[in-house]
DNA sequence: TTATAAATTAGACAGTGTTCAATTAGACGC
DNA sequence: GCGTCTAATTGAACACTGTCTAATTTATAA
């Protein structure tokens, strides 16, 4: 995946490169999509881990290292990233439970972060404020990849999502 | 591609439904992501007199018009607007000129309206500003259609969204 | 050594995008 | 109507995909 991005990856090429057969593959994760699934979870863990670095080595500014963590390690890891993203699930199916824990740390790491950046008064405020927050650089992030800010003109697109998400914790 | 989306649209199956083979949409079309690229053009110009018709009839408001008409075109056409982003090119290949113009109509609707609301000693801003309110909205819009936001238990999204613009639309 | 369970395989199936020599249809001048 | 030339269209072949399953191999336990 991380080589040749999600659209060139298969099932199959996974089998030979790891010298096993496709009928192996499939008996261990069932189906191509619970494959897919099982990556893209470890790139979630390795996001995670990445996001507790940058915050650990972070100075008082910690949204910063939030925001510079995110877009680094998007941009470190093209195709993992991306893959995250552009994997679809068919519809009615939800995400297998076992999933589920690895894939909302993340989220809940910036909800931290945002509540202590909030006055205390404002503080009930941060789980959804910080959802929304992540759609924000998310959105940055994805215009950044997927070469659409490059295609706008767009320089320095992470100064641009950092001063969005400064305009709305200060209105907080 | 409205009927089935992305990932199980096939140009056989279009050929098929047109009543002509294979070998005819590739001698018009040249290759299967030219002939993506030619139906999400389309989406692109639907979405833009869709945004235009909100604009038309708004009240005053014209920045809840225009991200209530993001929001909106992207839901009534699911798999039209989702398209557009999962569409990824192959590396190197960029947009071919020819698709352009129709593609970054929309951005510029979003710079004039964005200036109307700075105020004038701000005006300069408005095109990297908008920019980065489209990338606000955009993640917002997909964490909506994808599920994310559904897995985080946010809801009336298109209200945060809202919230987000005028954020920074006021520290502007 | 044997009986049982687990792991692994290869092949078949119905799809996919892509290419291209061969065929058909259409337009033009006579 | 006929012949010519060009443009449009075809369908078969190629190498690939995910998915399934009967058959086989390997490992474990008795």
């Amino acid at each position: 995946m991380a080589e040749h991005g999600f659209v060139r990856f298969s099932a199959r090429e996974v089998a030979k490169q790891i010298g096993y057969s496709v009928g192996t593959l499939y008996n261990v994760f069932g189906t191509y999509d619970r494959l897919v699934l099982a990556i893209n979870t470890e790139t979630f863990r390795l996001w995670t881990r990445h996001l507790q670095d940058r915050l650990a080595e972070a100075n008082r500014d910690r949204i910063r290292a939030l925001v510079e963590g995110y877009f680094s390690f998007a941009r470190s890891n093209r195709n993992l990233w991306m893959a995250i993203y552009d994997h679809r699930l068919p519809p009615g199916m939800p995400i297998p439970e076992e999933f589920l824990p690895d894939r909302s740390k993340l989220t809940n790491i910036v909800i931290d972060e945002v509540a202590a950046a909030l006055p205390e008064a404002r503080r009930e405020q941060a789980p959804r404020l910080a959802r929304s927050l992540i759609a924000t650089v998310h959105g940055h992030c994805t215009f950044t990849l997927d070469g659409t800010f490059e295609l706008m003109g767009v320089k320095e697109p992470e100064e641009l999502a950092l001063a969005r998400v400064r305009d709305s914790l200060a209105a907080a």
